[in-house]
DNA sequence: ATGCCTTTGTGAACGCGTGCACAAAGATGG
DNA sequence: CCATCTTTGTGCACGCGTTCACAAAGGCAT
């Protein structure tokens, strides 16, 4: 239990900024950069909302978060909002960052150039995996995961990602924590457990399929608005061996029914 | 304009089934195979819950929403239950995918064995090297961009995932939705502007590494409660040469000051 | 200097998502 | 058949996030 509180409730009241809005900042800095370096001095929240692809006013909202940058009747100048957003994300300073699992994930995340655009730097590769030790990927030699801690301390690395099998993720985790990193990014299809402090994100690829997958679906059957009989197969399975009355008007089910 | 309508305003009503619960599904439907892999017969929501890494009442609301299929003092039949949010979801049926640019991200997703574990089956790799063509990648030979709408309609295919550098990406987008494909999964980092009725979901692995950071600046600077004055540096550039009142006292901008 | 026109910043309303807390349902044991 | 105990399903309240709509701000032209 206590699989690890998700969620930030911010400690309490952090001092300002809705979690939602911090989501945002990143797009609108990418936008912002983009018109940076096409040299286009100032936009209009119409315009960097449409780049960004969010609603103007929710734009304009999520700026008066961070103060009141903007010059009414003009719009926002790109340069200064470019590094009030960066200054805000934490992006004048650099962070070195531990990827652990080098294998075809954790690989190409390690020749991921964007990495490096904003201010992450890979300070090591882990893998436990011995004939990887010193393989290079990327320009940097893999290390073992005995040099885990080593290369936590030694870089002062608080951000942690998570690129191996499953079954490894939690105990990986656990060492990243007691090595002293607060933050990681989760490739791995599972929920971690940590202590409060630590800030854990998740990347998976499959949820989003499956969410995919359900809109998909959704669509197709929409065709069909037989809205009523289609779905309920109206058969809990209930009482283990008790109820079992017949096998259900569902039918047709692909070898999945309760045993 | 017209960026692509995010969010998912359900076509109106949708029959039921909330976005957020949607999300949620793939995650309780991880936990109850692993549980049906350990022939465990039954779960509580308390239990569920904490495996899934959320609270058991929204886990219950959550499966009210697709039906009742508890059993009061019991708990919930886990075959039962992995069927029935399969089936929501649209994983009865199995789902062709193509991905378009075979590099360093789309091989390591080519070569995920996660994939294949739902209903989601890799029918084809797309990319417009031409020196890939024919390559075979985890199994499957790379085909050549000129091949994509022969292969999605050959197919019968609704879901690409998208994962070429940035500059490629709406154009690759444009060509799949006209080719018929109505979910798209994007790795680009780039915001896609598709027409109504297709629904994009991105991964975008800078942002999350930048929200992290964010949270990770927070931290740090709490150990200094200087709550009040640290952040305003009040200093828009306004007027471009009549304000300028004083530098303020933020300062040390590291050469990002508008001209 | 003055008025017009553009665009910001935000008050307010609304809707969605979350979590509490509890009544009802049902299993289980006597 | 009844009492008790467990666990579901949900009514309700609350808080966050989104969006509208508009007054105020400020540039710019005359
Ligand atoms: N490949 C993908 O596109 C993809 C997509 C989504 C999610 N994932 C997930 O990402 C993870 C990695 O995927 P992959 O395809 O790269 O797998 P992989 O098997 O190619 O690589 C896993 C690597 O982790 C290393 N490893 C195993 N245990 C370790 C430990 N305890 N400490 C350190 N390193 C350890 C292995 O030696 C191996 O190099 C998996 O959890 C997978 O489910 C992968
Ligand atoms: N590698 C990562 O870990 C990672 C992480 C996050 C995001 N991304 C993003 O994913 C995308 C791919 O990353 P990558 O590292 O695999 O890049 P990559 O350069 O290794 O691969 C890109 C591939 O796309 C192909 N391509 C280019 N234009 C194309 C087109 N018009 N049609 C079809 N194919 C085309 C190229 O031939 C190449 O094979 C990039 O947008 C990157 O920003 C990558």
């Amino acid at each position: 239990m206590a699989t690890g509180r998700n969620h930030r409730p911010a400690t309490s009241r952090s001092r300002g900024i809705p979690e939602a809005t911090v989501a945002r900042l990143p797009l609108y800095l990418r936008a912002l950069t983009a018109l940076s370096e096409r040299s286009v001095p100032t936009v209009s929240s119409e315009e960097l909302a449409s780049a960004a692809g969010v609603n103007s006013a929710k734009l304009r909202k999520d700026f008066s978060y961070l103060g009141s940058y903007g010059t009414r009747g003009v719009g926002y100048d790109v340069e200064y909002l470019v590094y009030q957003i960066s200054r805000e994300l934490g992006l004048t300073q650099d962070w070195p960052v531990v990827i652990v699992g080098i294998g075809n994930l954790g690989a190409a995340l390690a020749n991921y150039g964007g990495f490096a655009s904003r201010g992450f730097r890979v300070a090591a590769l882990i893998d436990a995996d011995p004939s990887l030790s010193g393989k290079p990927v990327a320009g940097i030699g893999v290390q073992h995961t005995d040099e885990l801690e080593k290369v936590v301390d030694d870089n002062g690395v608080s951000i942690g990602v998570i690129a191996t099998p499953a079954g490894a993720a939690q105990q990986v985790c656990d060492r990243l924590v007691a090595a002293g990193i607060t933050s990681i990014l989760n490739f791995a299809p599972t929920v971690l457990s940590v202590p409060e402090g630590v800030d854990v994100r998740k990347v998976d690829l499959s949820i989003e399929l499956q969410i995919l997958a359900f809109h998909e679906q959704r669509k197709a059957g929409e065709d069909v608005p037989a809205e009523e009989d289609t779905a309920p197969p109206a058969a809990p399975p209930a009482a283990s061996v008790t109820k079992r009355t017949d096998s259900g008007p569902d039918g047709d089910l692909p070898a999945v029914m309760p045993a």
